[in-house]
DNA sequence: AGTTGGCACTCAGGAACAACAAGTGCCAGC
DNA sequence: GCTGGCACTTGTTGTTCCTGAGTGCCAACT
């Protein structure tokens, strides 16, 4: 009994399920795909695939699904991800160019991501700490009330308010402006805390308070576990799903409102070019047991500065959207340097 | 026959009807309230209102659920928008005054809504042309490069990037900023186009083509169309309802992901203190034809600038879905005065 | 050993049918 | 104008039966 057969039964028995939906028995599967043997030799593979746990049947005498586990090995050693063809390229390249500021960017990149797929596709927005300091500004709206806005390397923007308990002017707002930005340009978020930690003390004791304060809130804008921002898009394709998906549909879509969920689920991923599969219960997220997900970073450089994912069924087109999922990030990627 | 016993039949139908999402028959109509009066004489008064068209019967046979007619009715003549209870303002209040930022705010705000309802919450962000300019920065990135930030009264920043034809030096482009802000701190965005017009003329020839370009720039960032944003929550919600209504939910989903139709349903509100429902068919996007949509604009000091919604099955608790909308959208208002 | 045709067995899904329950419309009587 | 009564309609539920797809196993073949 040949391992390569069972192997290519196995992967036959994937692609057929996948394609129809519908468990699939020996005698289709040899009339679809040219595997040169009888249904009965078929049945003996699967009898030996169905030991081993990669498929499963619904019910006795109903044809064979593909399992977790089968899914798994289909993944690990039966698919190529297949690159897009040029056109393709081509189109998303174009999509992605004609954004103007980030929110763009990233608006349009989820979409894409959803329409090429068909399935729920979520982007995280570049991760502050990750990225670098292009200029901080300082905006007077009251003499106690300044707004503090940090402008990422990656076009994102971060804003606070906060109040002062002495009055400043706009001279010294300027200073303090001047030399916030002479430390911290150019820096990596994560590294500014030390860079500007001893400023106060470069200031005149009736200034001083009005500086650590304005330092704290810079500080922790940048540090806020809440600046962590994702966005999601595609959500009508969870309905398109014949038979029984929709029963799990609801819990997956509770998933993907919890913002928090999901910024764990993508923060899962360890930074690397090829896009991370996780197929259903390898899924940590309770209410995610029935799906699963494509995950890549993205990031100027070869720097991840964020995540993006493709959710869905797990029966679902997995070299496809390994393809568009990895494409996508790249292109994101792209975008993000040329800011 | 009394008129007045008919819409008490009526409102005894769609409230029946929104809590057990079954057609309402005679018998259960006189047990569950207390008309004095027989089924027959129910039945009657049904027959007269299912003429009239408030009502339908799904087959022969069945009970009575009311017709968007009917619901219109119902909401016109039938229903006080109660107010909230204290400890639920306050909880709203409270939950709403934890925000940093304006994101914040319409994050929390959109949830909330959506919590409240149990059903999909839509929040507008506050509309830029309807704001006015709390401050303008110019940011360099390059010689030949600046960033156009623009902070809005209401919190919101927009941004974009705009290229130089002749490189700015850092204290030109001080000026440059000095003097926007001078002439359009203050003023609704719609008229900005008019105040900074003359300014590139106070500019010395060399300067003049790269002040155009930031004037240009500034105009077309208030001025975007695509500024207009939206932001959805609860999608979830759609999916927790029983039996037939699943079928539709694909399209209405599919609806609100275009936020451009979304921004159409929002913006054809008038602004006004009381909210608006819209019922079935009466929506003129086709997509949500089994949808109702409860909205309401929001803005500090009696100006609107932007609007919210609640979009359900038109099976929903009217009285309900208006109150917490208008509760929300009043807390969203002074959010609004407060930053 | 591995492959194959044959065959008995299982079981979900559909069709046909009956019994039931909920609800209606209508009418005669109060 | 209201009510009880009654015949009629029709979706729902449960039963039985049948069919077809699919399986597991075995004996025969290469």
């Amino acid at each position: 009994m040949s391992e390569d057969r069972r192997l290519a039964v196995l992967r036959a028995i994937v692609e057929d399920y996948v394609a129809t939906h519908e468990p699939v028995g020996s005698r289709a599967l040899v009339d679809r795909h040219h595997l040169n043997v009888s249904s009965a030799t078929v049945r003996n593979d699967m009898a030996a695939l169905e030991d081993e746990g990669f498929i499963a049947q619904p019910h006795t005498s109903a044809g064979r699904i593909p399992t977790d586990k089968g899914y798994r090995l289909f993944v690990d050693r039966l698919t190529e991800v297949r690159a897009l063809s040029t056109p393709e390229r081509r189109a998303i390249q174009n999509f992605l160019e004609g954004a103007f500021d980030l929110d763009e960017v990233v608006d349009r990149s989820v979409r894409l991501l959803a329409q090429l797929t068909r399935q729920v596709a979520v982007v995280q927005y570049p991760s502050l700490p990750r990225s670098s300091v292009r200029h901080v500004e300082l905006v007077s709206l009251l003499p106690t009330r300044v707004m503090v806005v940090v402008i990422a390397s990656t076009g994102r923007i971060e804003q606070r308010v906060v109040d002062l308990d002495t009055p400043m002017s706009e001279d010294g707002l300027a200073k303090v402006r001047q030399r916030i930005n002479a430390c911290v340009q150019g820096l990596r978020m994560v590294d500014i805390a030390d860079a500007i930690a001893g400023l106060p003390a470069e200031f005149a004791p009736v200034e001083r308070s009005a500086v650590i304060a304005l330092v704290a809130s810079l500080m922790e804008t940048v540090a806020g576990q809440r600046e962590e921002r994702v966005v999601i898009s595609g959500a009508a394709n969870l309905t398109r799903v014949p038979s029984d998906f929709p029963l799990t549909v609801q819990p997956v879509l509770e998933a993907l409102e919890e913002h928090v969920v999901l910024l764990k689920l993508l923060g899962e991923v360890e930074a690397s070019e090829q896009p991370t599969v996780r197929i259903g219960a390898e899924n940590d997220v309770q209410q995610l047991s029935t799906a699963s997900i494509v995950t890549s970073s993205y990031g100027g450089e070869g720097q991840a500065v964020g995540n993006l994912a493709v959710v869905g069924p797990t029966r679902m087109d997995y070299a496809a959207n390994m393809a568009s999922v990895r494409a996508v990030a790249r292109y994101l990627g792209r975008m993000m340097d040329a800011q």
